[in-house]
DNA sequence: ACTAAATAGTACTTATTCGATCCCATATAA
DNA sequence: TTATATGGGATCGAATAAGTACTATTTAGT
């Protein structure tokens, strides 16, 4: 289905809540409430999204989190790496090709411009985009293949 | 990662090598030795590929598998959603909004538009694509994220 | 008609990854 | 000093993916 991991999900959830509310410091504790989510598991991503740096820690009492830029300089891409790493739709395209079945790998090649053009299209969307009430459509013109029948 | 299923990419390859060699019916057995795939894997994709109309079969002896279409008119897109289903980033991007947690489920609808995006960016690349030895890189001239007002 | 070769369909088992939880150390405001 | 919060890691069960096995059906050639 070509899924990103629930967690993955629930990052951007957690980063899109915290673009609503710009007051720095919001707890862990808060957001899981807030998002109805099992506490363990938002302190866990809130450490990898920091550990990423896309967002900045305050520990002690009074503390929390807060994102490191302004919304709208981080994209889904990155919240989305920072979670399940690069985009790499293939094993094969990271590099390391210890698979040399295919002809001359071009096929390596191939699924790297895949890679890119996926990448762009999630760098395209910002953290702003997702918290605003509704994202406008991505402007595909000149990317378009002719329409298929299902 | 963002990966796809291992088993999808086995079917881009099946695919792809298919596009290669445009006699018609090659063998499951064949393709998984061009391949260096295991036989019943192979078989099972290929039954998967059929069922969705990617590609046609005839029995007995002699027979085999061979595109249904030509491979400039077959995209990756098709070949992704035929092993993994329909390009659904989050669970609820499909419909179904189960989960009212967020202020009028804005998020979805903008899951919707990432989706779409990541849609068409793999509908831009066709299976003779893949075939010939290096993929273009991508038009993406029109997809620049451009600041916006809220 | 018989046989070999190939797909069609399904059920089962194993491996891997994902998701959730727990524990303890460290920092900080009150 | 204490309550509160993050930092880091280890662990466990569940879900999913991947591989395997088996039987039925179709078809070309003899
Ligand atoms: S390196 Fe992956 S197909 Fe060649
Ligand atoms: S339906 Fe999924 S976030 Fe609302």
């Amino acid at each position: 289905m070509l899924r990103i991991a629930k967690l993955t999900d629930y990052a951007t959830g957690l980063m899109t809540q915290m673009a609503h509310q710009p007051e720095r410091w919001v707890s862990a504790q808060q957001l899981a409430v807030e998002l109805s989510l099992p506490a363990p598991t938002v302190a866990r991503l809130l450490k990898l999204l920091g550990r990423a740096g896309l967002v900045v820690s305050q520990r002690g009492k009074g503390g929390g989190y807060g994102l490191a830029r302004p919304a709208r300089e981080i994209s889904v891409a990155e919240v989305i790496a920072a979670i399940e790493g690069p985009v790499a739709l293939t094993e094969c395209a990271l590099g390391d090709g210890r698979c040399s079945l295919e002809r001359d790998c071009a096929t390596r090649a191939n699924w790297r411009v895949i890679n890119q053009a996926v990448q762009v299209a999630l760098e395209a969307v910002s953290l702003a985009d997702m918290a605003a009430p509704r994202l406008r459509p991505v402007q595909f013109s000149s990317l378009h293949h002719q329409p298929r029948k299902v």
